[in-house]
DNA sequence: GGGCCCGCAGGG
DNA sequence: CCCTGCGGGCCC
C-alpha cells in the first residue's frame, strides 16, 4: 500500500516537474513508462539520432514534416540551460544548487574559521537546507520518508537508468550521474557520447577507460547494509579498510645513493605468515590488528604491500617456487596480452625481455617465454588449484577494475588453465586464466556475498593456443556447498620459509588491538571522507578519474586559477593555450571538469540517509567509542634492539663494497 | 610522459 | 653467487 503510494507520489512528480524527459535506452524501452514503443510510435532526433517515445513526450511534434526536422527536448536547448538535476524524485529542494554553493563559499571564504569550523558549518548549512523546506508538506513528507527508509534510495533514486537496477560496478560521469560499467559500455559501444540521463558530453577518455566509482560501491553496500538492519536481519559486518595507520616504514640503507622509496629497503613484514604461504592472510597471523589482510586494503606502494604480506616481491609480478606453485600475482599493465575482466581476467607470464643495460623492466619483447621459473610456479597452482592471492595497481591503466591510486588486494584466485600463445609482441607468452573463488565479496560489486562457483569465461584466443594445461582431478582449494564457503579441500603445502615477523614468542610484541565492528559513524568518516577537508562529503563529486571530493573543497583547491581556453575565433589570435589543473589524488588533468563540477546526487542521497541513520543510535554509539578510546595503547618504544638482520647484512656488504 | 638508473629481494 | 624482476624517483 504504502508502497504504491510512493510509487504514485513519484510519477506524479515526474510529470509535474515535466523537465524529466527520457527518451528510450539502448533495447528500445521508454525509460520514462518502462514500455518498447512499436516504430511508429517512436520518433528519432535530428541532431543526437536519439529514439524517443512520441507518447511521453510533453510536446510531441505536431506535423509529418516537423516530425522530421524535430530536435529532442535535450538538443533543442542549449546545454547550459539544463537545469542539471532535473529529475522529479530528486530529495534536493528546487532551490537552485548555486546559492548552497555561493553559502558554502563564504563560509569557505571567513578567515575566522578554522578548517575543522568550517566544515563542520559547511555540513550545518546543508542539513539545514534539507531542514528548511517545512512551508511545503510535501516536500517535508517526502525527505521524511527517505530519512527512514534507505530502502527507498535502493529501489530508486539509485538505479542505472538503462537497467533499472542498482547500479552494478558503478561509473559515474562527469556531469555527476551513476551507471553500471556494462550499461556505460554497451552506451558507448553504440556510439553514443553523452551522458544518457542529462546528454552532457563524456570525455573521450571517460568513455574508453571508465573507471569504476569505489567509494559508491561502498555507499550501495553500506545502505544494503542499513536495510538489513532495519529489517532485523543479521548484522553482517564489511571490511572495506584502507591502511591508514602504517607504523614501520621502509628505510633507507646506507649503501643506497638516493633517498626515498626507489631504491629502499623494506620495513618491518607484520604478519606471521612465511612467504611461501598460500590463500587467505587470517587474522591470527595478523598479531598487529588482529584482522588479518581483508579484501579492498590499499597500499601505497609495492613496499608497503609487502609488509602486509599480500605479495612478497618488491619489482616481480608473480611470487612463486617452480617446484611449489605461486602464492600471489599483482595485475599492474606490464605486459600488453593483459585483459581484465574483474572475477576473471588473463594473466600473462614473465620473461622474453631483454633486461640488459641495467634495466629492471622492459616493454619490448624479444624472445619466447616458457613455463619455467615463476611462469612454472603459476602452472603448478593451476595443477593444483592452490588459491592465489591477487593485487591490482593503480598503473593498470587499460583496466575498470584498477584502484584509483597505489594496491589494493582483492582477494583468492584459481588459475583455471593455462597454455602458450603468439603475443602482441610476436613472440610466444605463458597465458593464465584467474578465476575468482573468495569468501569476500569482490571491491567492485555490491554484491552481499563472496563468489559461487561460475562457469568458466569463453576464451577465443584457447583457438591458437599451444602447451594447454588443465586440473585433472580436484582443486585444493574449493567450494564447500555444505558450508556454502571457499575452503582447503585438501591439505595446503607445507612451508619451506621462515615467518620473517617478529616471534610471537618474544614477548615483546605490540600490544594486540582487538578487532571491533565499526560504528555507522567511523565508517562513514572512513569511507567518505573528503580528501581535502577530511570531514564526510558535502556535496560529493566525482571526479572522471574516479576520486570524490566535496565540491567546494575541489574547488576551493583552484581558486584563483584561470582556465585559458582555445579560442577558435573572433578578434585577436590568442596563443592556442589551456591551464593543466591537475586532480589533488592523481595526475589526471581535471581542467574541463573543473568548469562545471556536478554534483553526484545519488551519492548524496545515500551519505545523508546514514548520517539520518547515525542520529537515531547516536548515544549508544558514543558509550561506545569511549570505552574503547580509553584503551587506545602506548605504542613499545623501549627497545632499539629490534632492528632486523637484513639491515646488518646490508651494512656488512656496504662495507665490503666501500673497501674496494 | 618517456627514458634511465639504482638497490633490493628472491629464485635456482 | 648470479640472474631476474608488472618499482619508484628523477631528469629531460
Amino acid at each position: 500500500m504504502m508502497e504504491d503510494d510512493a510509487k504514485r507520489q513519484l510519477k506524479a512528480t515526474n510529470i509535474m516537474a515535466n523537465k524529466t524527459q527520457l527518451p528510450c535506452d539502448g533495447d528500445g524501452i521508454c525509460m520514462l513508462c518502462k514500455a518498447k514503443p512499436s516504430d511508429l510510435e517512436t520518433i528519432t532526433c535530428k541532431t543526437c539520432v536519439t529514439p524517443w517515445h512520441v507518447d511521453c513526450l510533453s510536446s510531441p511534434p505536431e506535423t509529418l514534416e516537423s516530425t522530421l526536422q524535430w530536435d529532442c527536448p535535450d538538443c533543442s536547448s542549449p546545454p547550459e540551460d539544463v537545469p542539471l538535476p532535473p529529475l522529479g524524485n530528486n530529495p534536493l529542494p528546487t532551490t537552485p544548487s548555486s546559492d548552497l554553493v555561493a553559502s558554502i563559499r563564504a563560509i569557505e571564504a571567513d578567515v575566522s574559521l578554522t578548517d575543522r569550523e568550517k566544515a563542520k558549518k559547511r555540513q550545518e548549512l546543508l542539513s539545514g537546507k534539507l531542514q528548511s523546506d517545512k512551508d511545503d508538506p510535501d516536500a517535508n513528507k517526502e525527505k521524511k520518508k527517505k530519512g527512514d527508509d534507505v530502502l527507498d534510495l535502493l529501489d530508486e533514486r539509485l538505479n542505472c537508468s538503462f537497467c533499472m537496477q542498482l547500479p552494478e560496478r558503478p561509473v559515474t560521469t562527469p556531469c555527476g550521474h551513476n551507471f553500471c560499467l556494462k550499461c556505460f559500455q554497451k552506451w558507448i559501444g553504440q556510439g553514443k557520447n553523452t551522458c544518457a540521463k542529462c546528454r552532457c558530453v563524456i570525455p573521450s577518455k571517460m568513455a574508453s577507460q571508465p573507471r569504476i566509482n569505489s567509494t559508491l560501491v561502498v555507499a550501495i553496500r553500506m545502505a544494503k547494509l542499513s536495510k538489513s538492519l532495519v529489517s532485523g536481519g543479521p548484522q553482517k559486518v564489511y571490511h572495506f579498510v584502507h591502511n591508514q595507520n602504517r607504523p614501520d616504514k621502509a628505510y633507507t640503507t646506507d649503501r643506497a645513493q638516493r633517498n626515498g622509496k626507489a631504491n629502499a629497503a623494506s620495513g618491518k613484514i607484520f604478519v606471521t605468515i612465511p612467504s611461501d604461504h598460500f590463500g587467505p592472510i587470517p587474522a591470527e597471523n595478523d598479531p598487529e590488528r588482529n584482522q588479518g589482510v581483508l579484501v579492498g586494503e590499499c597500499w601505497e606502494d609495492r613496499l608497503e604491500c609487502r609488509q602486509w604480506g599480500a605479495h612478497f616481491p618488491h619489482v616481480a609480478g608473480i611470487a612463486g617456487q617452480s617446484n611449489n606453485g605461486a602464492q600471489s600475482v599483482v595485475l599492474s599493465g606490464g605486459y600488453q596480452d593483459d585483459e581484465d575482466h574483474g572475477e576473471w581476467f588473463l594473466y600473462t607470464g614473465s620473461g622474453g625481455r631483454d633486461l640488459s643495460g641495467n634495466k629492471r623492466t622492459s616493454k619490448d619483447q624479444s624472445f619466447d617465454q616458457k613455463f619455467e621459473k615463476s611462469n612454472q610456479a603459476l602452472q603448478v597452482s593451476c595443477l593444483k588449484g592452490y588459491p592465489v592471492r591477487v593485487v591490482r595497481s593503480h598503473k593498470e591503466k587499460r583496466s575498470s577494475y584498477a584502484p584509483e591510486k597505489g594496491l589494493r588486494y582483492d582477494g583468492i584466485y584459481r588459475i583455471e588453465k593455462c597454455w602458450r600463445k603468439v603475443g602482441i609482441q610476436g613472440f610466444k607468452v605463458c597465458r593464465y586464466l584467474f578465476v575468482r573463488c573468495d569468501n569476500e565479496p569482490a571491491p567492485w560489486t555490491s554484491d552481499e556475498h563472496g563468489d559461487r562457483p561460475r562457469p568458466l569465461p569463453k576464451i577465443s584466443e584457447l583457438k591458437k593456443a599451444t602447451d594447454i594445461t588443465e586440473r585433472k582431478g580436484g582443486s585444493s582449494w574449493d567450494f564447500d556447498e555444505s558450508d556454502s564457503r571457499w575452503k582447503w579441500s585438501k591439505a595446503p603445502p607445507t612451508s619451506k620459509r621462515p615467518v620473517e615477523a617478529e616471534d610471537s614468542a618474544s614477548g615483546k610484541r605490540r600490544k594486540i588491538r582487538q578487532s571491533r565492528n565499526m560504528s555507522v559513524r567511523e565508517r562513514l568518516l572512513k569511507e567518505f571522507s573528503c580528501r581535502i577537508c577530511r570531514e564526510v562529503m558535502s556535496l560529493p563529486i566525482t571526479t572522471p578519474c574516479a576520486h570524490n571530493f566535496c565540491k567546494p573543497c575541489l574547488e576551493g583547491v583552484f581558486v584563483g586559477k584561470t582556465f585559458l581556453r582555445e579560442r577558435s575565433s573572433g578578434g585577436r589570435a590568442l596563443r592556442s593555450q589551456k591551464n593543466v589543473m591537475n586532480c589533488p589524488c592523481c595526475p589526471t588533468d581535471i581542467s574541463d571538469f573543473l568548469q562545471n563540477i556536478q554534483v553526484n546526487r545519488e551519492l548524496l542521497d545515500v551519505i545523508e540517509s546514514l548520517k539520518s541513520k547515525i542520529e537515531e543510535g547516536d548515544a549508544s554509539e558514543k558509550l561506545c567509542e569511549e570505552v574503547i578510546d580509553g584503551e587506545e595503547e602506548g605504542r613499545d618504544g623501549s627497545n632499539g634492539n629490534e632492528s632486523s638482520s637484513s639491515v646488518e647484512t646490508t651494512r656488512k656488504r656496504a662495507k665490503v663494497d666501500d673497501s674496494e
